[in-house]
DNA sequence: GTCGTTGCAAACGGTTTGCACCGTC
DNA sequence: GACGGTGCAAACCGTTTGCAACGAC
């Protein structure tokens, strides 16, 4: 998976990118550090930052970004919609595409060159609700 | 436009919303600052991050809680879309609807009670390209 | 053995808050 | 004159970073 990069296999990156990839949540940092802390004790907050940061620049996984103050990680790097729960802060994913390719619809409008966008969905989840 | 909450008229405050109205950018709370600053040299800081959260509260201005670390803020309280440059993190409006209701779309697909939705572009602005 | 990675702790940057005084209503 | 708002500075919280030791290749 690192293969053509410069990075190392540590235990530490590996447990990282196995406790992310084995929920559909989307934890915070701090969220993942306590994950990774049960198989790891003695990890610290920094590493895990550090490779959130080297594993979402190398493509492995996926920064966020989403609203709120924190960040947010996701080991699913398909582009796809979110919803945000105002109330609690979770985050889910949405299995739903709208009809239209809006980076293509919107590039008429605008002198900026498009590379992504951000689709996301405030609201309330069913147990705030 | 205050006269239905407890809210009171004072110089910072409505400097604040002047400043902010008469630009059409998004500008970010320490921004705001500055500009306040030419027209009231002793206003502090947290009075502007404490009107800035009374008025968005209040409905007069609006939080945009784009990507990014900082916040930012607009006068313009109808929703629209963004573009966000990945390089300098100017954010401007994008006059563009697409042609569906994504918040109608989108229901189907969740257990969420939907109340607003954010649909950010994020590529390079014409200064940055 | 090299050099990327770690744990630790201190620093950072944006935002919030406690306090005593001030000024709008 | 009551009570919401202000200026100031310290605290806060999520994140980043400098450093010396460590360990993957």
């Amino acid at each position: 998976m690192l293969q053509n990069t410069s990075l190392r296999m540590t235990k530490q990156r590996q447990v990282i990118m196995e406790e992310l990839c084995s929920v559909i949540t989307h934890p915070t940092a701090e969220e993942i550090y306590e994950m990774v802390r049960t198989r790891l004790p003695n990890v610290s907050l920094g590493t895990v930052y550090r490779n959130l940061e080297t594993l979402s620049e190398a493509g492995v996984i996926q920064k966020l970004d989403v609203g709120g103050t924190k960040k947010r990680f996701d080991g699913n790097v398909t582009t796809h919609s979110h919803l945000r729960c105002k109330q609690c802060g979770r985050v889910d994913d949405v299995d739903f595409k709208p009809g239209i390719d809006l980076e293509s619809a919107v590039k008429p409008f605008t002198g900026y060159q498009i590379i992504k966008h951000r689709l996301e969905f405030i609201g309330l989840c069913p147990d705030c609700q």
